[in-house]
DNA sequence: AGCAAATCCTTAAAAATTCTATGGATTTTA
DNA sequence: TAAAATCCATAGAATTTTTAAGGATTTGCT
């Protein structure tokens, strides 16, 4: 378990930093969490707003004190402008400069593909889907990370759920296909993204529809069934 | 959601039926969940102590009232008298009688093997570890179940994490082969289980050790390792 | 210790699967 | 409707998997 520094009995800390773009949705965990009655502790929130800043108070806390929890917004940056770093990224540089830390995503909705992702990247504590975030919830999960990890959220779990109920199995190859064509990307393009010729992918693309029973389809019906199997 | 049968506002009720071969975990249940505060409802605790009683009752309900939560042993009977049916096969056939049922199961222990076979042939609304149940932490797993399922408990939640963190893939004859070397059955033997060729076999174990780092070990250490990252 | 059984490892050929290029039919888009 | 994109079938190439056979090593048992 975590072990926050502190004199034995007095007043234990419990460091947080909440990591969001939205300023307004950081005060909104720095109110709840800072009135969390949790065992004597008395908590801490710090923030960041972006992955830079982020990065570098990390990067400090590693020879001074240590957080014990990382709050990490999933889409760091709005997607149209494109920044090269995700909270992906910031939890796996985390993992690297102080393992002991607990790593918690919040997202702003269910994306099967990026919880997939980051649960074998990352191997989070915890997983919030932000829809199913009240104060009451959010003190559950700052307990349940601290003394018996992991906490996923309703939503979370239900992505959790379908997937471990799934008995089809992809490819690293397979499943960018599909990443990519829920994208938009056109089938001709995908050999830019895939190193397959036209026609491998074309047969996988067929066979991809015989697993999720959408043969004679179009490529719409196939992603809308992997969607629904919570492949992306 | 699951619907009971029920006039309005008076008393709405709840139809749980547990099966458990110990007389005694099932008077436990009874107790604790016939005290359950939720809601209003009043709480019937049905109970089976074995796979043909509780298929007939199961059966008979199909016609009248149904269920609203099926609670199933995994292990419905010692290991060593090998009956044929266990309670996967169980929750197999309720979810053709009843499909509206929810369906929750408890296993004493957390066999990963045994955990990732029901959560894709039952794919049940709660799975619940013996050791992690106390009476409030089943009184959430009821609610949660009946509002917004699924519910796993901490154990289970643990051996779901380390599936969905792995980026090992294997296929069905790598996990037969585990799961009877796990089980004793001797290299010479896996044939018969497997339909592959001896060397078949012998190239996939040397093929299993790599990718969980045990090369140059023994079966022991690779069934280890695969137990480790939740494999068996 | 010593024997027999089982496991481990290599090699090489057979079998199966996947990839690829090509050409043409069909559908979608502008 | 013309152009672009997708879909489908075929067949040879490339890759991977399976299999058989041999011997080296380890394990289990008396």
């Amino acid at each position: 378990m975590s072990n926050p520094e502190h004199t034995e009995e007095a007043t234990k800390t419990l460091r947080i930093l909440a990591v969001d773009d939205h300023e307004i949705t950081i005060l909104g965990y720095k109110f709840i969490l800072e009135d969390v009655e949790f065992d004597g502790y008395n908590i801490i929130v710090d923030t960041a707003t972006t992955f830079e800043s982020a990065k570098k108070i990390i990067e400090d806390s590693v020879d001074s004190f240590k957080y014990d929890i990382l709050f990490l917004d999933v889409q760091l940056f709005a997607p149209n402008e494109d920044q090269p770093y995700t909270g992906e990224d910031l939890g796996i540089l985390a993992r690297k400069l102080v393992p002991e830390t607990k790593i918690v995503y919040m997202s702003s909705f269910s994306d099967n593909f990026r919880i997939n992702s980051i649960l074998k990247t990352v191997d989070p504590d915890g997983y919030l889907v932000k829809t199913d975030i009240d104060p009451k919830s959010l003190e559950d999960a700052v307990k349940t990370i601290v003394l018996d990890p992991p906490y996923y959220s309703s939503k979370a779990l239900g992505a959790i759920r379908k997937k471990m109920a799934n008995d089809i199995e992809l490819d690293e190859k397979d499943r960018k296909i599909l990443f990519h064509l829920s994208k938009g990307t056109k089938t001709k393009d995908l050999e830019k993204f895939i190193r397959l010729s036209p026609s491998s992918i074309e047969n996988r693309k067929r066979h991809l529809k015989t697993l999720f029973g959408t043969e004679n389809e179009n490529d719409l019906a196939l992603i809308l069934a992997a969607k629904n199997k919570g492949f992306i």
